[in-house]
DNA sequence: CATGAATGAGTCTTCATTCAT
DNA sequence: AATGAATGAAGACTCATTCAT
């Protein structure tokens, strides 16, 4: 009876309080966002907040997770393609895409002020273990084929491809302007000129 | 007598404060650093913190205002070189240089989490500000100069330096493994590419 | 057919639910006891608890009836005995007995902490004046028999019997070592101790 | 200049919270009495109780402490003296003069109600050791004198002593119209009656 | 000038109770 | 009847800031 609906219910619910809290800790940072704010801005009273989560850091944690989860699902979507090199390329456009939402910049911001906490340096981590373990293999292969540079190891060249990343997302988070056709153009360039064969002169 | 001698003195405490909100903001956060650990720390009791700053948001701009004071004094030290190409270099090997204090990519964290507050926003516009044009006129001298792709503007070209350097230092403080004379070298080699006057292929 | 079976079954999850309140009660106390706890204990959900009680304070004044009618039932089971000395010092064995179960205490001092509260305080007085009414008439006509002493009035010798025995169940609520067939003993012998004709010297 | 006197003050003002906070405690239970109660009875903001206690049960374990130093320096009065029944029994009656106090029942029952907490049951346990290594070594010495029993050790004959006061005690919290000079004079008569050579009959 | 005790607004979190299903 | 999700009032505790000494 109404047992099957509920999972249903439970799960949007939790969703839409996930999502408030994005929007929260993206526009006031950790501390600046209150329970209550986050209450407010997902409709619900406060005591409803800690049925489906037991922290405020809980919130944040869950948003992580799904983060994650997005990022392994895109690279096990690239399953089998042909160019190593453009399946980085693409990497980057995707990036570039999710930072369309504005928040996303504010709240790589306000997780990184927060990231000493050891629950969240670990989720931090699994993090960016999955952006690794999924750019780095493909990275190999640009190697292997030629296509890319081969005198910095694969995984240093992932670091500084998820550098550039990084730096793209903070400086939208600095300066909303910058989200731009024309600045996506020269991320891409960037990593282009980050990965290529041949050095500058 | 004392007219003359405590301006030295509340200049050192003034200073040895900013020292000390440095270490804490770096380390705690801006919410998690108290003013009873800054006080602790620079060995100070809680009310004399209140006679050099009116207020715990205004150290962490003094200590913004220091750091654009010495960016506008780096740049003043650069007048007259010959190579704009290796001034704008030489500002990354600078940075990298700073970054040598591990404070500094915490600090960065922290500021970016506050970054919302207006008055912050203010200051890290003028730091920005202080930065973009120390650095612009020598990316248009050396565009001039044939010595730095024109496809781009100076003042995105500006930008995109700055993003990297900024990229360089938020991997400092999510991977302190990070700082080593290969990852210095890569990124002066990250910002010749970036100017590289022929594109990859 | 099912109005006839429904009481019975709402009289066993009544009792279901007593019992899981008095043993988390006992082991939390009345604030450290939950609702959810007692659920959990009595096996049922949230709601179900506030169909058999309108609240949590209620299943402690059943608690506390059960036991009143308890008292009440022993001492009428006593009518028609021979010496009301023994029957006191059975009363005093009695709550040895029931001390036996070690929730007892835990729950005699929860009971003490809420004692204030006035629905409480009156459900207090009335077990009290069980265990009095069950006493007093024994005490007095032991006095008549001359196996009692006479020098405190029936009602202050009651008092005092009680006394005793709150102090051995007190006493057994802090040192869980003290339930000992010795103690037992020598709650007895203190019982005849404080009723005994003769005084010391 | 000032700090000669603020140890002072401090003191003073540390043991107007601790009175505060008996009060209340022992008119409200634990969970009962909040610390917004016990910085109104004391007359002093919700801060500056946190200046002088850590947290709440911090101010439960002080005023525990203070109690159980009171015990033990009025042992220390005892050095010396002739007849070590008389001790006991002024011990008594010390414990009855204290319970003139009417706020000390209730404070022990507060304290029951929460000594499952293990820094609580520690406190307790350091109390009801002062208690003991005071009373015991009198018991034994009138055990030699041959004034008190022999027939139980001196161990559970202190036991049962402290047992007969804390029921006393307990009464008072119970009925407040217990305090009389009859029934201290019964207290008296009753571990008189305890100690007694002879038993009954 | 320097101090640190005092303040109270504001935070996260708990939990008895209600009510739609 | 039974459930458990939703509620919000209330509580312990923190901390930037003030001010008397």
């Amino acid at each position: 009876m109404s047992r099957t609906v509920h999972p249903q219910r439970h799960a949007a619910r939790r969703q839409r309080i996930i999502d408030a809290a994005f929007t929260c800790f993206a526009r006031d940072g950790y501390d600046g966002a209150t329970t209550a704010t986050i209450c407010a801005t997902a409709g619900i009273g406060s005591g409803t907040f800690f049925h489906y989560f037991p922290s405020k850091v809980s919130v944040l944690l869950a948003i992580l997770d799904q983060g994650t989860q997005q990022t392994r699902d895109w690279f096990a979507g690239q399953t089998g393609r042909d160019d190593p090199r453009d399946v980085i390329l693409d990497w980057a456009r995707h990036t570039a895409t999710a930072a369309t939402d504005p928040r996303l910049a504010g709240f790589v911001r306000t997780v990184g002020a927060v990231a000493g906490e050891p629950d969240i340096a670990a989720a931090l981590a699994v993090d960016e273990h999955a952006q690794r373990s999924g750019l780095q293999p493909w990275i190999r292969c640009a190697q292997l084929a030629g296509s890319v540079r081969t005198d910095l190891s694969a995984p240093t060249l992932t670091t500084w491809v998820i550098l550039i990343l990084d730096g793209y997302l903070g400086r939208l988070a600095a300066d909303n302007r910058f989200s731009s056709p024309t600045h996506r153009r020269i991320l891409i360039d960037t990593v282009t000129r980050l990965l290529a064969t041949r050095g500058p002169e």
